[in-house]
DNA sequence: CTTGAAAGGATCTAAGG
DNA sequence: CCTTAGATCCTTTCAAG
């Protein structure tokens, strides 16, 4: 990994579907090489894949919070979570807390049922997401 | 938005770079039909961007931790955190915590000079990620 | 790595149901 | 809102340097 394959890194963040021949033209390289450069990437699984980021209300997920769990049972917590449609993510971390979980429902009945749900595995805390101060997901590269 | 563009919606979040062909046939319309939707789905907002998904350890980020902040100066956090380059994502949330924030560095020496320069805004509780239940970025559409 | 040409796909457009 | 068919554009591959 050189600089270039940062920079197409860096583009392909931004907008996946960008042209080759565009990508090629702003790392100042051929379509081919830029084209063999992003094939490498994808193989060393550098870049694992390519997603549509959604607009979460515009689908419904009106609510959004994040839940701190300290966890009774890890296992069947993760498993919980792992299977259940409104989380976006769910990381185990270390210290006080065990489990720390994105997740986005329709309605606040929907988070009040999940919440409800979760605490056979663990005492969730939770805190409704007011705003986003970064999106999740442009992992900024400098 | 019907059945066709949540199955839209759902194939292009696992796989944004499949072709309008390939998508068409899985949906069972023409390749031009299925370009309308997607570009209406774009239009819309409902889908924002396309973005590749990176391995965060490929590229150097060894270290992930999530940080819950108790803010003295919310705005001022808020900035902090839209600028720093180790942040993915960070949240304004209701509650004890002000804000919540998603930060991946290239060691812990990293970690620590982001922790105690966020500290002049708010009063972090750094919990390390130790590993992911599900990864951030795939919505499941149930 | 580059260029240029050729083959194969994919997308767009237009006409029509 | 959909389909089909033709035209166009893009990507990929290859050869040669």
């Amino acid at each position: 990994m050189d600089e270039i394959d940062l920079k197409i890194i860096e583009l392909l963040q931004q907008n996946a579907k960008m042209s080759m021949k565009e990508l090629a033209s702003i790392i100042h390289l051929s379509p081919p090489a830029a084209t063999e450069r992003v094939r490498k990437l994808e193989d060393q699984q550098i870049i694992e894949n390519y997603q549509a980021q959604l607009n979460l209300k515009k689908i419904g997920r009106t609510i959004e919070a994040i839940i701190l769990f300290k966890s009774i049972d890890c296992k069947a917590l993760a498993k919980f979570c792992e299977e259940h449609p409104a989380v976006i993510s769910c990381y185990r971390v270390a210290g006080e807390i065990s489990y720390i979980a994105h997740v986005a429902t329709d309605s606040v009945e929907s988070l009040e049922q999940f919440i409800d749900a979760s605490m056979v595995y663990g005492t969730p805390s939770t805190n409704i997401v007011l705003s986003s101060v970064t999106e999740q997901i442009i992992l900024p590269l400098k």
